[in-house]
DNA sequence: CAATGCCTCTCACTGAGTGATAGTTGCTCT
DNA sequence: AGAGCAACTATCACTCAGTGAGAGGCATTG
């Protein structure tokens, strides 16, 4: 569960726990806790009794989750970021222009993490999806992945999966690692009912001045409104915007 | 800075240098966070090493900040908590028959955290709000100091330094204690222009089943559009709503 | 080019964190 | 009712992770 080599042990396990009450749709019991984590139970309850006194998880009816100060932090976040506070101006035209949602994630281990949106006229709006973690493996996140160091992709890759795409195609690691060298290329990547079934979209890393990635962009559209012709013309569009975001950052 | 009895050292040791970065505006330094949290500089410096490895801050250009993982943990904050899944479809309502701002606070040491709200028709939203740190002492915070501990209570109060009103009157520890015993008695708190210049504001604690206080819900308008013997005349409103949703948790 | 400020790294010491064990509470199933 | 089980809490001796003084590197400034 814990793939760091033993540097600051205790901070790592804590945000093994917080991990875990992340991934939990309902309180979980410490017991749980303790088996999702691997620790030894009165070790997961010390780190637990620390974490509700700082706010960071509390205590319910049958269960931990998560507290109140994760809202806190997340609320600066979104204030002091830098590549958030860079897109939303661009995020707010790229909408406009296109009429469609515009949105950003970042990496975060093998996963990215919703960090902007600006969401199109006809909202759809489920839940407020800010903060949401998706995989990398499909859609936006294929520039991020393309976009990883060498040894870093191996790691991903070594023991890929594979996954079953909305679409119903069969992505592999082969047909997947072929997909990545050519968004590196091009630098753009046009999905077709990748992870949601029925959407298509554009998305393209946003490079800081130092030239790494340091976020994707992109837009999503659904298909019965928007044919892949049409938003491929938008492609040129979603570059430009990229890279002024890069530029800012 | 850190109150504690030296339970868990490192990790509060962690969050005191999360709370620093969540303070800040922009990119701090680490010689500034070692400053602000009295920690020795070698100490902070491995602690934000850990923090940017988990992704929770990370370093830009001249300084550091918070990283993503808070987004995702708030993100899954919002969709566990049982206070706010239950204040969700209550505060809807109470938003429409009062076309008022509804809102839910819970208390975080001496803060307290917007956790779930639902805006009036004429939104006037500057930023997004969710997850913004606000002090007890005014509006809405005063019904939760009102339900806190006696001993918290008294060490809220100990040093106290008073605070002007944006009405201009200044709140002493002693008027704002005596009215504490009156929300005490009423169960409401009802303030013009405590925080922000020119509103009007009724607020009630949510009592949990067993009887603890969870929270505040409250409601907000201009004192130009709601006067506030109109606000007045929905006290009721408030009570049954805050009741409501204490009945679910 | 000294001086200052900011950061990184090393390393010996030590007390905070650890985890096996035992005790407690509260539930379910005879 | 009480035996049995599971989840949780508390204790405590050991030891290794965390600590912090110190030294060194790298910019920026006067």
């Amino acid at each position: 569960m814990n793939a760091s080599g033993n540097k600051g042990r205790t901070l790592e396990r804590a945000f093994d726990v917080l991990r875990a009450l992340e991934n939990a749709r309902s309180p979980i019991r410490l017991s749980e806790v303790s088996r999702e984590t691997g620790l030894h139970i009165a070790t997961a309850q010390r780190i637990m009794a620390t974490l509700v006194g700082s706010g960071y998880a509390q205590t319910s009816e049958n269960g931990y989750t998560l507290g109140p100060v994760a809202l806190a932090q997340a609320h600066a976040f979104v204030l002091q970021d830098p590549l958030v506070k860079a897109a939303r101006p661009v995020l707010t035209e790229l909408s406009d222009s296109t009429g469609l949602t515009a949105s950003i994630f970042v990496r975060s281990g093998f996963d990215r993490i919703l960090t902007a949106r600006v969401e199109a006229p006809e909202p759809m709006r489920y839940q407020f999806p800010i903060g949401r973690r998706l995989p990398l493996d499909v859609g936006a996140g294929k520039p991020l992945l393309a976009h990883l160091t060498d040894e870093e992709l191996q790691e991903y890759l070594e023991d890929y999966p594979g996954v079953r795409l909305a679409s119903g195609e069969h992505q592999t690691s082969e047909s997947l690692r072929a997909e990545l060298s050519e968004i590196r290329e091009s630098g753009y990547h046009l999905g077709v009912s990748e992870r949601v079934l029925g959407t298509v979209s554009v998305a393209a890393v946003v490079r800081s001045a130092r030239g790494e990635a340091a976020g994707v962009l992109n837009i999503v559209a659904h298909d019965d409104t928007v044919s892949v012709d049409t938003l491929r013309r938008r492609i040129p569009e979603v570059l430009r915007a990229a890279e002024l975001i890069g530029q800012q950052i």
